[in-house]
DNA sequence: TCGATTTGTGCAAACGTATTTACAAACTCT
DNA sequence: AGAGTTTGTAAATACGTTTGCACAAATCGA
């Protein structure tokens, strides 16, 4: 049988409130008591037991999340145990625990929502992603459950975490820009998602402050894929007058684009420049390594926990949506050779 | 307020404990009474608090985990990923959740899980990766608790599971003997390791088999990184009379081979044949991609799942010790050019 | 038809903790 | 010295469940 808070207070002599008292550092218990009791504690290894406490105060203490489906990409599973990390560091820190579940089917997520919150299992939520019209969103919403989303949302009335993808964007084309390129492409992703629409607009808007002509040619949309990117590339180098740099959507891309090259015979930077986002492991390890946007993964789960467990204890957010900065990484894919060697 | 069970139980004119046997599917209990209940259930929008049940029944249909420490390798976050995912799907079919907390230090590790045991937080511990003379492992062997360990360990009076590495690395020189090959080394781990040592073994097996003559100069240890894929491949290439294959410990040392070999124009399966392990996302992006031991990342955390919720629930293993099975993934970097084309 | 069994439900006691109320003892101040 | 305040502790109650026991009603077997 485990050791309650009644056995500490009968061997200490005490009654079980006092116990408790001294648990929770109450101002009004003596010195010599909670000495004597703490000492009681440690002797017979007591720890508190965690249901009961959370079922009269109402608390857990943990932090829900739904696995998200099962997803392939590299670097969807590169987000994952970076975010998981972030999250579950900055949580630990605070006290947090972190409780991870699965829905069975697509209908068996918000029903997993619904168990850990009606359940009271949990104190708030952390959204992974989002499709638009999420009904779990919505009810999270209904229920005035807390709850922070990773990543952006059409909506803008819910806590968020997430990049400043049209910056990011115009730094990733400044940065071709300022290795002399003028001719520049962007290979974008699915053009329903946000992060496609954002990215786009930071490389237009690049282009735009440098007086250089947008060639709507030059634009292609695909797909997260290798494959995507090995279509860019055979698109882009079979156009009579080509771009001599691209900034593309995700590393992954990238890597179709590098393959199709090599298979081609070209060389990397210097028949075509590359920039792309993410800057997933990989991309320092490939040849030539990837010059590559951070976007900051760990700290985006890290943020989003420390968020939301603000949000639990009531505090109010400055502002709902918050920014995690983003860090261009330099690598030999977008360098200027002759500026090397010159 | 949430609704409680009495909420329910006055709405349907019954007692509280009746309601409680329509949900746990009281076999006394009147067809009639339980559809009316369940009825008003629904209509209430009822769900039974987890805290008050599971500080009653003493069960928290929780699984519990402790976050690895910060790794930044490739390899290290893509087994997170792949075996959390592994874990909790399999959790989630059987009615458990999976929690997750971080030990703030090195000692804060045992504490964490001194907290989840002792305060009955959890039902069950999967650890997934443990140090020689582990003090956790000591902890809730002491404690009598049910976990289960992913991977090897010297004793084996614990449950656990964990690939035949024996086997596995047996089945990859076989497969480069098959092609031709005789002249083969092996890149090894930190000798310490008994994945490395049963690696080596397997190795050793395959030439003994083949009645080829062990060359010790051709095995080389180091880490799991590419550093020493790039030590090991400049130390081989030097070499006056060398091999015409290698077995790599892990793919991430590959790379820092195949990195090594472009550099100085060789190509590989022609000049080098290569097989390595763990088959991560990566190995079928490279150039040439790898031919890799799939060592069933995913599965490893299915089956450690399985496993101990079959231990909570007091079903006696037959064997301590699960394999998961390996898989050769051939790829172009160890088929044999000439076999192909003529 | 009547005792024996089965069936359906309520009552009350637990589970281990936090918290409110109460109260005695020990101070403080004039 | 006595009223008022502060300090330290105990008793009781509540949190939302589950479950053993009890018991009336219904069913059964002869």
């Amino acid at each position: 049988m485990a050791v309650t808070i009644k056995d500490v207070a009968r061997k200490a002599g005490v009654s079980p409130s006092t116990v408790s008292r001294v648990i929770s550092n109450h101002p009004r218990i003596s010195p010599e008591t909670s000495r004597r009791v703490k000492e009681i504690m440690k002797q017979l290894g007591y720890h508190s037991n965690i249901m009961a406490r959370s079922l009269v105060s109402n608390k857990t203490f943990t932090l829900g999340m739904i696995l998200p489906r099962p997803a392939e990409e590299l670097f969807q599973n590169h987000f994952f145990a970076e975010n998981i990390r972030g999250i579950t560091t900055q949580a630990s820190r605070n006290g947090y625990d972190v409780l991870m579940t699965a829905g069975h089917s697509e209908h068996g997520e918000l029903e997993a929502v619904t168990r850990l919150v009606k359940g009271k299992r949990v104190d708030g939520i952390i959204l992974l992603q989002s499709r638009k019209d999420d009904p779990i969103i919505a009810f999270l919403k209904k229920e005035d459950f807390p709850f922070i989303l990773i990543g952006n949302y059409g909506d803008n009335d819910i806590l968020c975490v997430d990049n400043d993808n049209v910056q990011a964007s115009y730094d990733a084309t400044m940065h071709l820009i300022s290795q002399g390129h003028h001719r520049i492409g962007f290979v974008s992703g699915p053009p329903n998602l946000t992060v496609s629409r954002d990215r786009l607009e930071g490389y237009k808007k690049a282009l735009t402050d440098n007086g250089i002509r947008l060639e709507t040619e030059w634009v292609m949309e695909g797909e997260f894929l290798q494959e995507s990117g090995y279509r860019a590339m055979s698109f882009f180098m079979n156009l009579p007058d080509r771009p001599t740099a691209l900034v593309v959507i995700d590393d992954i891309v990238t890597f179709g684009i590098l393959r199709g090259l090599s298979e081609l015979g070209y060389k990397v930077p210097d028949d075509l420049s590359l920039v792309s986002f993410n800057n997933i492991y990989l991309a320092e390890l490939s040849s030539p390594p990837l010059s590559s946007i951070d976007i900051g993964i760990y700290q985006l789960g890290y943020m989003a926990s420390q968020l939301l467990t603000r949000r639990i204890q009531g505090e109010k957010p400055q502002q709902l949506r918050t920014i995690v900065p983003h860090r261009l990484v330099v690598r030999e894919s977008s360098l200027n050779i002759k500026r090397n060697w010159s």
